[in-house]
DNA sequence: ATTTTTTTGACTAATACTGACTATTATTAT
DNA sequence: ATAATAATAGTCAGTATTAGTCAAAAAAAT
């Protein structure tokens, strides 16, 4: 017997491997598996990332419910992990811009995209004094980049 | 969609769809759907605002009514400049998330730069506290928005 | 023995619903 | 004309219904 987090990852793959997407309410999955309602959360957040091919939405209050989709992964994933490890945890904005135009001659983002990725990191945006700015352009690029990881 | 204000939400833009505006009796549509007519407002107030692009107006007394109307901008420059206006120098997550669906269901942008822009400016990658993170926020979407009117 | 993963529950946050009270406008009575 | 009444819509705060967070305890793995 495995323990309840795997067997209620088991269980909405087996759904999921039906629909592309599932929509549940947390409260009646915890009944269902007898566990409390945050084990549900504690399974999300584990099983469910988006590096994993996951991508979750919710909504609390009356009518609520936590809906969860396959991605597709895309082929460049391979790439974009590469440079993701390259971003680190501070960077600044000559290097991240190489890392944008090495994206656009590999063809993995449009002109316009990599455009608004600039735009989203430059210094005059971020507003803030330099050791701070690198930090903070680095997650934002992070997260940016992991979004182009998936499709759909 | 399981609770009330959603399908009454539907059943207004579903009319809507048909008419560039509509003119209900509160009362009657509480009845129609069997809520109290405050839950028209909460509705409304809600999903009707102006970040998603709509007008209401109302009458009380006699003959009042409530108009909802579909607000129409005439090109994308406009719809950018109005939505630049409406981040001003602080937003919540929320909000900006109402900003993008515009500018996607405007087709503006695609959904890949909506995805893009979201995970620009959501909580986890600015990893800051409240204040400040909306403010942040704000000054990042200006500068992705503003960069839309350019094309090259 | 130590580290990692899982489980738990108290607390927090977001969203929806309700009803009593208020505000405005139109109509009717004086 | 003015005042009273009827017919609307608005507000706000309280309750209900969800989901999220976080850290401690327990269990499992190393």
């Amino acid at each position: 017997m495995k323990n309840m987090s795997d067997i209620i990852e088991a269980y909405l793959k087996q759904v999921l491997s039906q629909d592309e997407q599932i929509e549940i309410k947390r409260n009646e999955i915890a009944d269902q598996f007898k566990c409390v309602p945050s084990q549900i959360n504690y399974v999300i957040n584990t099983r469910f990332t988006i590096e994993k091919g996951y991508l979750v939405e919710s909504k609390r209050g009356g009518g609520g419910y936590i809906r969860i989709a396959k991605v597709k992964l895309l082929d460049d994933v391979e790439i974009i992990d590469a440079l993701i490890d390259l971003i680190g945890t501070s960077i600044s904005y000559n290097d991240a811009y190489s890392l944008i135009s090495r994206l656009y001659e590999d063809e993995i983002i449009s002109k316009r995209e990599g455009t608004l990725m600039l735009a989203a990191i430059d210094k005059q945006t971020l507003a803030i004094e330099e050791p701070r700015a690198c930090i903070l352009r680095a997650c934002i690029l992070k997260s940016l980049f992991k979004n182009l990881k998936y499709e759909e």
